[in-house]
DNA sequence: AATATTACTAAGTAATCGCTTAGTTTTGAT
DNA sequence: ATCAAAACTAAGCGATTACTTAGTAATATT
């Protein structure tokens, strides 16, 4: 009965998605991302609704990435090597020519701070829960540490993986290499 | 032979920087600034030539303030028990009632990342070397250390550091605590 | 083929952005 | 007292913001 639409939002949403984690979320701008989306600002309303519904569905899309690429392959692995082994993989993936990106909803945080709409908050909450589980997960694996000592090096390797995020940004991969293994001399 | 100025420009930019502090700088408006700065959009011009003007103004009065209230303090105490305090310290320092603002440095090069203008970026860079040298100063009284662990761990403080700016936006402060206890074990 | 429904294009909305300017007020030197 | 220089007020500049809408093109059902 009616038109076919001429794109597959999911495929426009990770355009949108790469923009946000590149600019920002006040940065980019509706105009810009229709231009990088390839539709029509008519499109990018009727699908998405405003633009905090395309920001909140690039952050649905970032985690999927991001649980592809970096929370299955700590699962499928063992011990606190694992967790080093994710610093490094995470690195790589905030690659972006020369720079690096960092953690997209580590961004938004940053940037939003309190005035982040809680739909999107909570699923940056949910995200950050997922990996603190994984990491007590890998941190369990020797018998000897106690639930407490695990708590409290999960948290820290938390702030920690922040940090990495935002250095990453303007430390070279030296200096970011000396952090990691600092980070894990006592784990 | 001329009419006096009503204002004083380091009173004015103390009340920018906060709010550039609080809010980020994309987020706040020349007409915020105005009202919380009490001078008229001309006076604002007319003393710091553009919104960018404002900024590296309020970058160098926060950089005074944390000279003054972090790192006089850490340079008149003594051991890597000094720089573990200077952490605590910028926690406090970074506090707004409830929340944290985290360092206004780290904050700008997160926001702004690359497109971060020149000058402000050489104050930044200033800062942190700044920072960074204080931090090698400490590491130093350990006279078992040689110079390769010392500038290793010395990048390692400085990436906790922005990891614990961040960090502290989200996390609660027994985290922050645990944050900081495991670092400090790692030296 | 006619029709109802949806997707498209492109122009336009009010509001806000950083910034400027015209006009007035205050001042110190003559 | 006069006058030039600087600081103020307040209105307004073009550009851009997120978002809307009027009009047209395409499609499945009848």
């Amino acid at each position: 009965m009616a038109r076919r639409k001429e794109y597959k939002e999911e495929e426009v949403i990770e355009k949108a998605m790469q923009l946000f984690w590149r600019n920002g979320y006040e940065t980019t701008s509706v105009r810009m991302l229709e231009k990088e989306m390839g539709i029509n600002q008519f499109s990018v309303y009727a699908s998405f609704g405003n633009k905090q519904g395309v920001f909140l569905e690039s952050i649905k899309c970032y985690k999927k990435k991001a649980q592809f690429e970096l929370i299955d392959r700590l699962d499928n692995s063992e011990g606190v090597e694992a967790i080093k082994q994710y610093f490094h993989n995470f690195i790589e993936f905030s690659k972006d020519n020369n720079s690096n990106k960092g953690c997209l909803l580590t961004n938004t945080v940053n940037e939003l701070g309190e005035s982040t709409d809680t739909l999107i908050m909570s699923e940056i909450v949910k995200f950050a829960t997922n990996v603190r589980e994984s990491f007590i997960n890998k941190l369990s694996y020797d018998t000897r540490k106690d639930k407490i000592t695990i708590d409290k090096q999960a948290n820290y390797l938390m702030v920690a993986l922040q940090g990495l995020s935002v250095a990453s940004k303007m430390f070279n991969a030296a200096q970011l290499d000396d952090f990691i293994e600092v980070t894990f001399k006592n784990l």
